[in-house]
DNA sequence: ACAATCTATTCCATAACGGAATAGATTGAT
DNA sequence: ATCAATCTATTCCGTTATGGAATAGATTGT
């Protein structure tokens, strides 16, 4: 019996199912059925019944309830217990993979720079592995665009944002345009980041409210082999403006969307949990940077 | 953080280091030191001060050890609760492979027919096995060899009893003897259980003990191949009477040695540790059986 | 009957675990 | 001082556990 497999069950009481559970844990359906027929397995007991359109706590899983609760706490109360001891305030951020384009590395340095004794632990990773690890606890922080995100469940600080834009080649009809209309993208053969990117997801959306489905031609998770096949013409994409502009390619033109779409680069953490010593001084860091900056 | 990690890093401290506390665990030194590592990478601080002769506590790992306890305490009470509502009282037995040598067998067939409402499970494990599983909970009670069990960590209750024997070929020299003593098989080439095997300890510990080392020609699990090889007249074997009676071959002779080594088959449960429903229902139940078939 | 929506299962790749052997460090005995 | 004994850590490697994608199987509302 672990911690996971507690705040599993948990979850899957306070949502009344286990798919919307999974959604909220971050991981699939399949695992967390697995892991809780695991625990069952372990306790000799059955917590849920299912098998009809609802689930519902059994007897022995309502028993059940009150100690994993009292588990948990226990557990919190020991986090903020040793909290004291740790030697270093440590701090784990994690950031999907832009943090150079929105000059976040810059603030990270200047970070270590100020507060050389907090042990700050930075990861790059895609963005469902983000979000499971923050509802988890492996990371304290995150860097993520806000978008598709449950404002409820987080709390966000903004740190920059970015529209998204169309980039064509400096040969493409479209190339001396100052605005494009969405719809006048129905056509296209659209090379994009690869299904399951935030980006993608942002992009298609984006197509399907103008009312169109695109059509994909490539899709890759490398942003050069994107531009590269969007310089030889192969087709447009639709990215976000700084990301593109970070990269300066000067046979490519970006053109604004004359719809607005918008994705938010923000600083994460999931509501309601205790910010370690580490991450109250880096958010606070953060926001008088921002402000330093605005002004 | 895991229920086994929390027990590891109590029994370290009762014992005030690693290799007496994986003996008493049932695991490798490896495996705990590594278990406790991960532990204190989790939580972030390091438990145990460790690099001279003794080990020690650090503060951090005293501010750990009351809400180790108190989740200890909390999975007992929890275990005590749902107990309640096993559908159906359930014991899991575990056995060294000898069940059917010593007739075991016949008292689960007729256990199962006086209580079939009891879930009995039974499975055969090595002897290493079988105490890891015990010590863990994996394991409401064993059957096993009571030679280096530890008489202070587990209840036993004597089952049966055999003793170690010689075991020749009809053409050996010996075949006609009705004792041997041991210090004559000094020169004797033996076949024997595979090392690590209890059964393998005892004759070599009893070789030991009459002043010689055995000179092992072939070791295997299989008892088969063993008596094959007695039978070729390739060497003699140290093997408890009943389980060479048990495989009835006129080609071999047993031969009772001077020197008597014993070792009783127990039915044995830790120390402490409360008895399930249905383990109680089979541990009076042999006690019954056991003492009907003595009178 | 059918689409939608549950949980369970299967398949498969990757990560975690566990033991044996060994390293490296320290102590006590000679 | 050297050596044997005794710690914990590390490496190597095979086995098990875990997690996700796809799919099955069951149930309900339309």
């Amino acid at each position: 019996m672990n911690k996971k497999q507690i705040q599993y069950f948990l979850k899957i009481v306070e949502m009344d199912s286990f798919s919307a559970a999974s959604e909220e844990l971050y991981i699939s359906q399949s695992s967390l059925s697995k892991q809780i027929m695991s625990l069952e397995k372990e306790l000799g007991i059955i917590l849920f019944d299912r098998g009809k359109r609802q689930i519902k706590l059994t007897q022995a899983g309502k028993t059940f309830l009150p100690h994993a609760q009292a588990f948990l706490r226990t557990y919190q109360m020991m986090i903020a217990d040793l909290e004291l001891h740790q030697d270093t305030p440590s701090l784990a951020v994690v950031a999907i993979p832009v943090i150079a384009q929105y000059g976040i590395t810059g603030y990270l340095a200047a970070f270590r720079n100020q507060f050389p004794h907090v042990k700050l632990n930075l990861e790059e990773r895609e963005a469902h592995e983000v979000l499971s690890g923050l509802a988890n606890g492996q990371y304290d922080l995150a860097f993520l665009r806000d978008n598709y995100l449950d404002k409820k469940t987080f709390d966000l600080f903004e740190v920059t944002d970015d529209k998204l834009s169309v980039v064509v080649s400096k040969n493409h009809p479209f190339a001396n345009r100052d605005l494009i209309s969405l719809h006048e993208l129905t056509t296209e053969n659209f090379i994009m980041f690869d299904k399951g990117t935030v980006v993608h997801e942002i992009a298609v959306d984006a197509c399907r409210e103008a009312g169109f489905e695109p059509r994909i031609f490539y899709a890759s998770l490398r942003i050069e082999s994107i531009l590269g096949l969007v310089t030889s013409q192969s087709g447009i994409t639709l990215m976000m403006e700084k990301v593109i502009n970070y990269h300066k390619r000067p046979e490519l033109t970006v053109v604004p969307l004359k719809e607005p779409v918008t994705s938010r680069i923000v600083l994460a953490h999931p509501r309601g949990r205790k910010l370690s010593h580490g991450a109250e001084f880096f958010l606070s860091f953060m926001k008088r940077e921002m402000n330093r900056s605005h002004s």
